[in-house]
This record gives structure tokens, sequence and C-alpha cells, in this order.
DNA sequence: TTGTAAGCGTTATCAG
DNA sequence: CTGATAACGCTTACAA
């Protein structure tokens, strides 16, 4: 491989020229630029990433921290990777990839031996360990999610209270006033995932304040949980013409379950569902739903950290506006009557 | 933050004893070694990852590159990556995440500026070009997949053919002569992904010495498409009784449908899917499988990089074995009789 | 068993 | 506008 050294000599420079026509950190003259990208090119020179790290205490390098369980919103996941990756290589950053077992102590490690410039964390709990890690090794972080107190932090994330009541709101416009919430599985709530809670919340609020009739109801991601989350919902409150799924993995056997049920959607049984948009798409009828816009997540917080890193900044929480499409799942209430225009 | 030199001076000892006490290379006292140690904590030193790798020419990082399409086979790609991370902190490892859209750049680039040690491949084509351009760059690679020319390269992967066999296998001891498999989308057999093109060999092999009946209908990921499909497939063979599916989005759906056009699994139809054990139990009735062993793949990979890296080993092929798990979807074909032990 | 010292390939300061 | 040169923090012969 070539080095700086190698190419400075072959175009008659200094080993600091080269390095300046690299990084354009001072004016170089037109002439010698172009001998220098010429030898550059010659020698095939590729810049040396841990001299480079090591002489520039920097090593444009990102770290994302991933939840390890394989089996919880693996999509958005997968996605927020992607949108990461591609963004903070626009930034001329690569993206090392650590998973949550690790924990604290993978934050602590990368950030002392200076692996990483700065970390990206996802699966934000309203009270997270990790964040108090991060504060004492002193590294640059941005959260994908937000949690109880996010002073001082950098976040992103969905505004899931927002989405909540549009997907209320949405269904109060349509006459519903008996509605059931099938959220997350247990566990996410009883860990106070950021995300979960604050869709709950913001549903509670949206259907008290509109005297809608709610049930939140949480729900593993098997058929047979669904199954009997269904059942027990139709049984306990036969009313019910509504349902707001956020657990993605239970939509497609919720839908096969409410046929088998005799119960069709939209006409007996409205769905909104907070979900990829992908995913609304590939159901029949397609669903209503509010969009998770995760690769969105990723690029956005890959930004906010490069504002961090560059300018300093530095408490900024991003909360990204969600949109309900409506699409085939959700219909009039049985037994209402469409609301004329002027009463909206 | 502490450097070497400073736990050198700490300990009273030479920098280059305290390095050897780190990386074990050379042996040292038990006094000195403590005493090292000692400083070591008490000083909370963390060797500098860039200087190390300056030093040692060695990141200590591996490279991990995945299809950028997030439609595509996620949760499998999502536990291989699981598996990579895991395993390779094991034995010291990071892991950089690159996409595909940089391609073989990509490969050149973390390879010419020794940012990554290695580099592990999914989604291979059959003839992929990236490989040549891990042969240029002269980098340590394994191949999650196998290309048609796998010669001088470490892969591993599933024994899909070996697998689709299986399938077949299963259905003819039940009686079954008429079966369709509903394969990927078609884009993948025109890009010849590797797995898909193996898989559908196996099974034709395997139906032909068996006189097996058999059609190949690719299928997109939609609801749509596997309406689409399965209604084709009941109309223009209307005694089919067995379907092998390996596009695993459309399960769900596949399996509503056929409970609307009245045909129940497993009495009327069998299904044997090829998909992560975790999917295949998330159904009702659960689905008789070929399991994907996802995180098994990523940590193999790991395993054979390092094999390759310390020993100089290369070539390897290794096919993990795939097992066929009988659940609820699969019957003794309508019309036909068991068949007595004796002739298995 | 331990110390000495020469790199490793950049960056950035200080002169010119 | 350009050149020397001292770091940067660690590894690894080579000596002792």
């Amino acid at each position: 491989m070539a080095t700086l050294a190698d190419v400075a000599r072959h175009a008659g420079v200094a080993a600091s020229t080269v390095s300046y026509v690299l990084s354009g950190k001072r004016s170089v003259s037109e002439a010698t630029r172009r001998r220098v990208q010429r030898s550059i090119e010659l020698l095939n020179y590729h810049p040396h990433a841990g001299a480079r790290a090591l002489a520039s205490s920097r090593a444009n390098v990102l770290a994302l921290i991933v939840p390890l369980r394989g089996d919880l919103y693996v999509p958005v996941m997968m996605q927020i990777a992607i949108g990461v990756v591609t963004t903070a290589r626009q930034f001329g950053y690569d993206v090392l990839l650590l998973t949550n077992d690790e924990g604290s102590d993978g934050i602590r490690r990368v950030a002392s031996s200076s692996r990483a410039d700065a970390i990206i964390l996802t699966d934000i709990g309203m009270e997270d360990g990790r964040i108090d890690a991060v504060r004492k090794a002193g590294i640059d972080a941005v959260l994908i999610g937000v949690p109880a107190d996010p002073a001082g932090l950098d976040c992103v994330d969905l505004d899931f209270a927002e989405a909540g009541r549009l997907c209320v709101e949405h269904l109060t416009r349509l006459g519903h006033r008996t509605v059931a919430f099938i959220g997350e599985a247990e566990g996410i709530y009883r860990r106070h995932v950021g995300f979960a809670e604050r869709t709950l919340r913001g549903i509670r609020a949206a259907a008290a304040a509109r005297g809608v009739d709610l049930v939140h109801r949480p729900c593993e991601g098997s058929y047979e949980a669904a199954a009997g989350v269904l059942a027990r919902i139709l049984e306990e409150r036969p009313h019910t013409t509504a349902l707001i799924v956020q657990n993605e993995a239970i939509i497609p056997p919720l839908m096969s379950l409410l046929r088998m049920a005799g119960r069709t959607v939209p006409e007996h049984v409205s769905i909104v569902a907070l979900c990829p948009d992908q995913l609304a798409e590939q159901t029949s009828p397609r669903l209503t739903s509010v969009n998770m816009p995760a690769q969105e997540l990723g690029t956005r917080a890959v930004d906010l950290l490069m504002r961090r890193m560059n300018d300093g900044d530095s408490g900024e929480v991003v909360l990204i506006p969600p949109g309900l499409t409506v699409r085939g799942s959700t219909a009039q209430a049985p037994g209402t009557e469409e609301q004329p225009v002027s009463a909206l």
C-alpha cells in the first residue's frame, strides 16, 4: 500500500502538502494540487484510517447500538440502521454495529478506546441506564427515542402521543365510540419503553377528551396471543367497532381471525394500525395507518449528531409529526351516520 | 485519557512491558504483571484503537455488508447481523456495517484504508461482482451464501438443495403427488441469488426422482401477489394437494386465502415452509418447516473468518445440514392411505 | 524477565 | 503558498 510519504515523494512535494490537498484545510495552488492528485491516483493511494484516527484524534466512526432480541420490531430496526449507515457515509463516517448485550460496557469501550466519535442509541427506556454511561464517557450521543427526562440530550422520535391522538380522532370522526387498543407485548410496558408508553398516553388522552370508551390490551406477537386478546375483546365488549393496533406482527393473524369470526373489515370493524406504510400496503384490505418512518429516524439521528459535533449544539428533541393515511380498513361505524362536513 | 506511557510510568516499568501484559505475547513475572494491572485500573487506561491499528496493522474490525433493500428477508438479515456481532466480540473484533449501495467500492474502501481486517458478504449472487473486488483488494472474506464457482472462497450457507429435497421427501411420504412450489419474488431468480436457485434445483431434482408433478411459481411479498399466484395454481391445477413456500412474507396471507377458499390446512392442502422456526411457530396451525438458522450463519461465518485469518485456511464451503420439523400444516394427502412403515 | 528504540502513517504547528 | 518536523499512542524487534 502506498503511503502519504510515497505520494509526496512522487509528486515532489512535502508530506504536509499532500495532507492539505486531501483535507482542504489550507489553500494549495492549482498546479501542485493537480500534481498531487495525479500521484494519488497513479499510486492508488488510500489514507490509513488508523493513522488518521491517531493523528487527528477523530475516528470518523459512529456507533449504533441495537437491541439484541431479534424478535422485536425487527423491520423497523433494520430500516433505522439503513438510514443511519447511508447518511453517515454522506458525512464520511462509517458505522460500528453494537448489540445491547454489551450494554453500557459497549459504550464505555468504544468511547474510551476512541473507536467511535459518537453513539446512536435505540430502544430507549423511560429511565435508561445507558444515558448515564454516555454522560460519564463524555461521548456525543443521539437517542432514537425519548427518555422521561431528556434534559441536555439530543433525541429523535416519531411523535407517538400525537400518533395515538390521530388514530382516535380519525375513528371518532367515523362515529366509533367503543374502541380497543391492541398494543405491544406486556414486557415492553413493564420495561417502560418510551414509544409504547407515549402512544398509550396519547390514545387515552384523546379518548377521554372525546368520551370514547377505550380499553388497552397488550399483546404478544403470536397467533395464539392475538386470538386470545381478540376473543376476549369481542366477548367482554361486543359493541367494539374499532381496533387500534401497534404490534405489527399480529396484524395478519388479526385480520384472518376477524374474517373467521364473521366480522368483516371495515364493514363491522375498523382497524387503524401504527406501522410502516409498506406493511399497511401488504394486507387486504389495505390498512388505514399512521406511518412509522424508520429510515428517516436514522437519517435525522445522524443529522443531529453531525450538528452536535460540529456546532456544539445539544439538548434538542426532534419529534417527527406523524401522518395518518386513510386506506381500506376504516369506515363509518355501523349504525351511525356520516357527519355533515359543517360539523367538522 | 491515560496513555500506555502513563501506565508504564505509574507502574515503574517500560512501555513495552505494559504492552506485553496486555497482549500476553511474552511472559511477564507475576509481580510486575500485578503492578501493571493495578496501574491500568487506577488510571482507567484503555488502549487507543487507532494507535493500535497503526502500530500492529490490524484494526480488529470486521466489515459486514448487508443488502440495502429493507424489504428482503429482513428478519433473516437481522439475525445474521446479531450472530456476527456477538461472535466477533468474543474474538475481540468490532463490526462495521456497510450497505450494498456502496457495492464493490465499499469493499475497496475499507480494505485499502485498513479500516477492517476482513469482510463478510451476504446476499450472494451466483455470479457476484463483489467477489472480484474482494480478490483484488486482497482482503480476507467469507461469504454467507455460495456463488456458482466458490473455488478458493470461504462460504457458509444452509444446504438449500437438501432443504428442498427434504420438503419433497416429506410430502411424498404423505402421498402427495401434485405439488406447487411458491418461491421468492421473480427478481431474485433473475438476479440468480444462490439460495433461491439451489432450493429450486433441489426441489426439482427430488420431484423428478419421485415422479411428483411439480410447478414453480415465483411470488412477490404482497397479499395481492399471493392471492394471484394461489388462484392460478388452484385453477390450473385443481388437484394440487401440497404447497412448498419459501417467501416468508406471504405465509400469513396464503393461509387466510386458503381458509377463504374453503381449503383447510392440512386436511385439504399441506404446507411446508422454508423459514425461521420462530415464524413457523407463530401461525395457526403451526407450520411444518425446514429451519433457516440465520444467527448460526453469522456465527459460523465469523468462526470461518477467524480460522482463515489465523491458520491461513481457505476455500472451505460449509453447508449447514437442514432439518425438517413436522408441525401441524402437513398431513396425509386426501384420498391416500398411510404408507406402511415397512415401505419406508 | 525486562528495557530501549525504531517505526506505523497521519495531522498540525511553526517557519519561511 | 509550501516545507520541516514534532507529535499521536502503540507494537515489536533487538538488546541486555
